[in-house]
DNA sequence: GGAATATGTAAGTACGCTCAACTAACTAAT
DNA sequence: ATTAGTTAGTTGAGCGTACTTACATATTCC
């Protein structure tokens, strides 16, 4: 569940609830129960839900309609009484398009069906780029993308480098040099389907969140590329932050002799993380490689053991090339935060890498989509 | 608005709507408008909330039954139209309870107005008491305060020191003795009110967050005494952690080379922070006090830049000795934490100490049963 | 004094859900 | 084979909530 604003369709501004708002959110709780669970039956639903099985009935008729579910018949092993009739969420009944622009030198997307799965991909070239240009590239993107499915478009989700605010403008991607740009809106026009963006690092949180195998409890997903960022589950929603800027964990200093950063601070987390530094120190050091990966990984649990206290998080995700961050990096960092907090705060919590891979972003954008439309993650 | 379980009526488990929920939130609506912004007409209601001036009057007139809100009269200067009446809260109609555990040798309580304002103090002296025995002070403390009010009492909210779920069940107190302590279960049975039960440094950063000068954006409250804890409200709702062990920062490690610590570890932030490990060592240090203080605020500072970079909070709200704490050590975290996190973190935050004093805990607690309750905060 | 403007109420309507009662389809016991 | 018991799903009446429409009321502006 993201609080993020769906452009491309009216929003209410205040906190009043219609009786229309009951039944979109009832129809959220039965597809999320069949997309997180599997098929079952609307006795099953009503049961799962509260709701009384005329209702779930009711909901799951217009759900039918829609093609949104569909009957699958009856289970194999029978019981006592009427035998259920299954109903199982229609995974390709509508497509979702999941962009990922963080990468460098590519803008990447692919066509996914609504399990996460996906049916196509596509990729445009940046060759250098920037402003109303990669703009331009986005929408051609999208654009295609969405050619590239028979099936009706549920929405477009973008996971973009910088800060993006609640309503998909991008405040901020120095990258690309783009300040202010209303994303969203303008994907929105173009497309004539919703399109949420959000930060890259938050779409991967989600991503992981809903198809990683992680837990309810709070979930931190760190990317390491050229640069650090983090996302943040919290509560089972994505934190955004006072100004959307939360997850800007990548200029934090955790070194106060260390090497100069872009940001012209000394020995931010960047500047011991960054895959390019972590490369080219690591070929410096030839065989105490290890030696180098120990280290960054106690100079990360060093910055991470204060937000583990401080939030009881239940799970972080690490993210990027796994040669770097699955060994002795991975295990410095678990260390270094375990002895560093007090064992309520870090004996609930399992430090990993990513499940998802390169497609976190992608999918995290799918699930911006999913969340929004749906109310399923 | 808390997520904290109410005892003392039948909670719904499931996350279904129903139209008495639709209409309870609806009242939460008015009534927060008229709690945050003062008196208001109808019609004013029906703006900000949305709802119809129909509906709005219906509302009105139910809690005008109860005495919850009460007609004021047409206000002083007039203008086109038919003068509306003003409706405002009646803040007296019913008190509410707001007890502090936090004390190391007492505990305190206090009989609050619906506009957090209090009514009348008492406190029992605790003696060493600890487990049973220190639970039959808190029923004996919460009997007199409701004794002391000739009104209605809507209900109790504790603060207690140790790890509290959900359900206001202590699950662990060292000082206390308390371990899977069902507090409020067992408050609520004798006492026939609603009971929420909460961490102290949560009550605390509830009781800022609704009754200091604080914006909307993230607020944490750092509780300094004998030990260091925090409370942190994040897009408007308390924080409780997967475990409900959010905000335990106290021992964080933040100095590998600093004194030995209670938990058996070294250089926790308790060991910078609490006030008498901070006494001994300003009365050791003489003149060079204000050394003393600027260390201990870069130390807070190094530990709570990486979560300011994660949260993008918008204000930090330090509780304690003012003497100790509004001075050198306050800027010297302040300017710890410029100094290493990114301006688009920091910019936007405020470090400040508390408006509340030592009321925070007790004014908290009151705020955890408006929130759950009325639903106002 | 009449037009314009704003507040608040009354009556009727729409919608979503519930309850109670039903039909349908199966298993288990006699 | 018959009957009882169980579970699934549907039907129709009813209730609660908020909406729309229409109106009474009270004030300012001209």
């Amino acid at each position: 569940m993201t609080t993020h604003t769906p452009v491309g369709r009216p929003l209410r501004p205040t906190g009043k609830f219609l009786q229309e708002d009951s039944r979109r959110h009832h129809r959220s709780l039965l597809l999320q129960q069949l997309f997180r669970e599997g098929p079952a039956s609307r006795a099953d639903l009503s049961r799962s839900s509260g709701l009384t099985r005329v209702t779930v009935s009711d909901l799951v008729k217009a759900m039918l309609a829609e093609g949104l579910v569909a009957e699958l018949g009856a289970p194999a092993e029978s019981r006592v009484g009427k035998p259920p009739t299954l109903l199982g969420l229609s995974v390709d009944s509508t497509h979702v398009i999941g962009i990922d622009l963080s990468a460098t030198d590519r803008f990447t997307g692919a066509v996914l069906n609504l399990a996460g799965e996906v049916q196509a991909r596509h990729e445009v070239s940046l060759d250098g780029a920037t402003g109303t240009a990669a703009v331009a590239l986005v929408h051609a993107l999208a654009t295609d993308l969405i050619g590239m499915t028979e099936r009706p478009v549920l929405g477009v989700g973008v996971g973009s480098p910088g800060v993006v605010d609640a309503t998909g403008t991008v405040i901020d991607a120095p990258n690309l040099a783009w300040s202010g740009m209303p994303l969203a809106a303008s994907l929105a026009e173009t497309l004539g389907v919703p399109v949420f963006v959000a930060n890259d690092a938050n779409t991967a949180v989600l991503g992981e969140h809903t198809f990683g195998e992680s837990g309810d409890g709070g979930l931190l997903v760190l990317r390491v590329g050229t640069g650090v960022g983090a996302g943040l589950v919290l509560g089972g929603s994505l934190l955004h932050g006072h100004l959307g800027a939360a997850g800007e964990i990548g200029h934090v200093v955790v070194d106060t002799e260390g090497e100069r950063c872009a940001c012209s601070r000394v020995g931010c987390l960047e500047t011991v993380l960054a895959v390019p530094r972590l490369r080219r120190r690591l070929e410096e050091a030839g065989a105490d490689a290890a030696q180098v990966l120990t280290q960054a990984g106690e100079q990360l649990g060093t910055a991470l053991a204060p937000v583990v206290g401080m939030l009881n998080l239940h799970e972080i995700v690490l993210s990027g090339p796994t040669e770097l961050l699955d060994g002795p990096l991975r295990d410095a960092a678990d260390r270094t935060i375990r002895a560093r907090t007090m064992p309520v705060s870090s004996e609930g919590l399992l430090i990993r890498t990513s499940t998802l891979g390169e497609d976190v972003v992608i999918v995290g954008a799918a699930v911006l989509v999913l969340a929004g439309e749906l109310g399923v993650s």
